[in-house]
DNA sequence: CCTGTATTTATCTTATTAGTTAATTAACTG
DNA sequence: CAGTTAATTAACTAATAAGATAAATACAGG
């Protein structure tokens, strides 16, 4: 993994059970134990997992008795959409162009429909 | 790395060197050759990259007699666009703390300011 | 058909990642 | 202070990634 600011954001985003792990913060802090409920993986699993996020600073840990309630830190996802929002034409073109290919099919295919008849 | 298509573009964009492929590819297609000219990297080196890029469905591969011309596909991007966004609010309410905050700090100043001349 | 150019594949090394279980630290509770 | 709960660290394994060099493939042009 490369030392940069947004490799590290891109790099906790490439797995699944980080993703849904923000998801879950997205909607307040949570311990360690309440993150861990839905998922299969062990609690050191875990573990490991939110501090790949903390270090990419995509959470913050707190302390509240034996707990660590995390917190969503949504700053470097801003980078994140700032980074990709370049590409947004290139993105729409090629959908323009799918979309442009499918009408010429629709109109090919009216054309035959309306002919049937005739032959 | 996951099998899913988001991760598998997420971990794409963890390396800045593809990164920087992918802006280079923005302004239109390269021959590898062309692509790897800024880099330190050996070829192979390269071509490993495009690999990465060409799983994660982010480049396609033409062929032009011994050229494979890399053109940008920027569809992954747009899911990429699809799910930072539901984040947003979370960063521009941090941002507003911030912002509230630095108001906070600055009229602290100004009065501390203003007082300064009848001590 | 041989030579040069473009690119990939093979092979190897080193480092990192994701996961495990077992042990440890930290704090509350009776 | 002994026991319980929460969470991390340690130690290990297996898989993957990033890079290199050397060899192989694909094509063009004389």
């Amino acid at each position: 993994m490369a030392a940069d600011t947004l490799s590290k954001t891109f790099a906790a985003l490439a797995d699944p059970t980080r993703r849904e792990i923000l998801a879950r913060l997205a909607s307040g802090e949570k311990s360690v134990t309440e993150l861990a409920a839905p998922f299969q993986m062990s609690l050191p699993g875990i573990s490991k997992h939110l501090k790949v996020l903390e270090r990419a600073g995509l959470i913050a840990r707190g302390r509240d008795a034996q707990w660590r309630p995390c917190r969503l830190q949504a700053g470097p996802l801003k980078d994140v959409a700032d980074w990709v929002e370049h590409y947004r034409r290139h993105w729409e073109e090629s959908l323009d162009r799918l979309d442009a290919y499918l009408q010429e099919l629709q109109s090919k295919e009216n054309q035959a429909d309306a002919s049937e008849g005739t032959h």
